[in-house]
DNA sequence: CTGAAAGCGCTAACAG
DNA sequence: CTGTTAGCGCTTTCAG
C-alpha cells in the first residue's frame, strides 16, 4: 500500500488519509471512529488520535450514501416565526445537537391543502431519516403514504394512532382555566377562541372550549355561545375579539383566552375601554409566554420547548433501533405534556 | 443493456430505472432532469414524464457525493426561540424553500466562546454549501479559518469586511428614536439598553446608544449615564430596568428602549407605578414587534424577516456562481436594511 | 481483530 | 445530442 501523504490541515482529509497515517485499513478506521466493536483498544486509540490530528470527519454525503441513513431529521411546521413553533423547534434542536443529528426546518405551506403535506414529506424523503410534524394535520391517507415510505414519524399535537406523538390534554386545559374562574366566583365568562383549521382531525380551540363548557356545566352554568369570540390566536385578533366582548351590555366579568397572546390583546382592549385588570375584568390565558410573567397574567402553563425535545427524543430513539430493512413496528405511543395553573395577578373575585 | 423492471411506486426508484424505462442512458436522465443544455427537447420531455410516473427524485446523498455540493445551507443563530431570530430564520427558510435548498438550523452555544463558532462551522463543514451567521460574532481568526475552508458565508448583523452582510444602521436607529423624543420636547431621556456581548466587534446596544448620544448632543444635551439601564433585551429585564429608572427622583419623561420587548417591560413597569403612557411617560422601542402594534407603541421598525431573506438570497446567489474549484472572490458587499419611525400612541409632548 | 473488495446512486468528463 | 466510464468517500459483507 502506498502511503498517501497527509494533506495540509486546511484541506479535507479522507478516511484513506487517516487509514494510511494510522497504518490500518479504511474499514478499521470506519469501525474505530464509529465505536463499533471488534476493534483492539490500542488500534482504536491510535486511529482516534490520527483522526484528530488530521482534523478528519467523515463526509456526511458519502456515509449517507453508503449507510442509507442520513443522521438528519426535519421538523415540519406551519410557520417558524411564532412563539409556539419557534419554541418547539428550539426543543428539538437542542436534542438533535446533543445527538449529532442535523435538523432541517420545513414549513408545510397551507396545511389545509392535503397535497402539500405529502409533497413536503416526499421532498424530504431521502434527505432525512425521520420527521416531526408539529400541528400539521395528517389524514389517514397521508399516514398510509408515509407508512409505505417507511419513514420515521413523530407528531406533536395530533394522534394518528400509528406514530408516537406528544400532546397535551386540551380539554383539560380549558377545564382548568374555567374552573379557576368559577372558583373565584365568576359566572359570566367570555372566551377568546378561534376557528378550527381542520375540525375533523385537529381542533385545539374546539377542545379547549369543550373543556370550558364542561367545567361550566359541572357548575350548572350554560356556556353562552355569544360570549365566544374569534381571536385567531394572535395578539391583534385577541384585542379585537376582547373589544367585541367587552362592548356588550352584559359584558363578562372574566375572559378565558385560549392563548396568552390573545390574552395580551385583551389586556390592551381592557385598557382601551378604561377597564382595570383584575378589578373590572379577570383574565386567564394558556401557554405561559415570557410576557405573561411580566404582565402578571394568570395562565395554564404548557412546556412547549419540552414538547419539541420529547418529540425529537422519541424520533431519535426510534431511529436508533432501525435497520435498513425496516422500522420496528411500534404503535403510536403518546406522551402527554404536563400543564399547570399558574396563578398571577390577572384573576380575582369579581 | 438489460431493462430493469420498474419498481412498485412505493419503492425508491433510481436513476437507472428511469433510464431504462425511458430508453436512454443515466447520463441523459441526469442532464434532462437538471435542465442542463444539450438534451433534445423530445428526449427531455420523455424523461421527465417517465420520472414523474416512477415518482423519481435523485437521491440527495448520492448527488451530493458525486457533485460535491449539497444544496443545503445552515443558519447559525445564538437561539431560535426569540422574536428576532425566529423571524430571521423564517425569511431564510422561505427563500430556501423557493430554491429547493435545505435549511439546517444550528445554534452557536455561547458566542462568547471563540472555539464554539469555529466548532460549529467545522461540524457543518461538508453538510452544507454555505452558512448564514446571525448575530454571531466572527473574529478575524474565525474569518481566516472560514476562508481557508472555502465556505460560502453571509453574515447578518456584523460586517467582516470579507463576506456579504446584511445589517442595519444601529447608530441611526438610536438617533431616529431620540430625535423623535427631542422633537416632542423631552429633555430627560432614559435608555433601556444592554451590555455588549462582544464590545470589540459586535455592539448593537452600544451603537444605538451612541446614536442617541449624538442626537442629544446635537440638541445641546448631555446623555446622563445614570439614565442608561440594563434591560438585557428581554421583557423582564426591561421591566426591572424601567422600574429602576422610574424610581429615581429625577425620573425621565421619556424612555428609549433598545428593543420593543424591553419597551413592553417598561409599559408594565409604568403601570406598576401608576404612571400613564404617554401621559406621564413617553416610550419608544425598536423592532415593530406584533405586540407593539396592539399596544400602540411608537417604535423604529426594522424588517427582520427580510433580513433573513436577503441574507439567504445573497448566499444562494453566491453559491450558484460557484464551481467545485472555488469561490468567486467577492468582497463583502453590504445590504443595509431599511428602518423607519413608526409613530403610535406611546409618545407625546411631556 | 483486521483487510479486501463490492457497492451506495449519482455526476462529470470524455468520446463519439 | 447521447452513451461510457470513472470515480465521489464511506460502509459493509465476507474472508482471513
Amino acid at each position: 500500500m502506498v502511503a498517501t501523504s497527509p494533506p495540509p490541515t486546511f484541506e479535507r482529509s479522507t478516511i484513506e488519509h487517516v487509514a494510511s497515517a494510522a497504518g490500518v485499513s479504511v474499514a478499521t478506521v470506519s469501525r474505530a471512529l464509529r465505536g463499533l466493536p471488534n476493534v483492539a483498544t490500542a488500534t482504536r486509540v491510535r486511529v482516534e488520535e490520527v483522526a484528530r490530528e488530521l482534523n478528519y470527519r467523515a463526509d456526511p454525503a458519502a456515509s449517507r450514501l453508503a449507510a442509507g441513513r442520513s443522521r438528519a431529521i426535519a421538523v415540519v411546521v406551519p410557520m417558524i416565526n411564532s412563539w409556539y413553533f419557534s419554541n418547539v423547534v428550539a426543543g428539538a434542536e437542542a436534542v438533535c445537537a446533543e445527538d449529532g443529528y442535523d435538523l432541517l426546518v420545513a414549513t408545510a405551506p397551507h396545511s389545509t391543502s392535503r397535497d402539500d403535506v405529502i409533497a413536503t414529506a416526499e421532498s424530504l424523503q431521502r434527505r432525512v431519516d425521520g420527521m416531526i410534524f408539529v400541528e400539521v394535520s395528517l389524514q389517514p391517507e397521508d399516514v398510509e403514504v408515509l407508512q409505505r415510505r417507511n419513514l420515521g414519524v413523530v407528531t406533536v399535537g395530533q394522534d394518528t394512532g400509528v406514530y408516537p406523538s406528544v400532546r397535551i390534554d386540551n380539554v383539560e386545559i380549558g377545564a382548568i382555566a374555567v374552573r379557576h374562574l368559577l372558583a373565584l366566583g365568576h359566572r359570566r365568562i367570555g372566551i377568546l377562541g378561534a376557528q378550527a383549521e381542520d375540525p375533523a382531525w385537529f381542533d385545539v380551540p374546539g377542545q379547549r372550549i369543550e373543556g370550558a363548557r364542561r367545567a361550566m356545566a359541572d357548575a350548572g352554568i350554560v356556556l353562552d355561545p355569544e360570549l365566544v369570540a374569534e381571536g385567531e390566536f394572535t395578539v391583534e385578533g385577541g384585542h379585537d375579539a376582547a373589544l367585541a366582548l367587552l362592548h356588550r351590555p352584559d359584558r363578562p366579568t372574566a375572559i378565558f383566552a385560549l392563548s396568552d397572546e390573545m390574552a395580551f390583546g385583551a389586556v390592551v382592549a381592557a385598557r382601551d375601554l378604561g377597564l382595570g385588570v383584575p378589578d373590572d375584568l379577570s383574565l386567564i390565558g394558556v401557554d405561559d409566554h415570557e410576557v405573561a410573567q411580566v404582565l402578571g397574567l394568570t395562565t395554564v402553563r404548557q412546556h412547549v420547548v419540552e414538547h419539541g425535545a420529547v418529540a425529537a427524543r422519541a424520533l431519535l430513539r426510534r431511529l436508533g433501533a432501525t435497520r435498513r430493512d425496516g422500522w420496528p413496528i411500534t404503535n403510536g405511543t403518546i406522551a402527554v405534556g404536563a400543564t399547570e395553573l399558574k396563578i398571577r395577578g390577572s384573576t380575582r373575585v369579581p
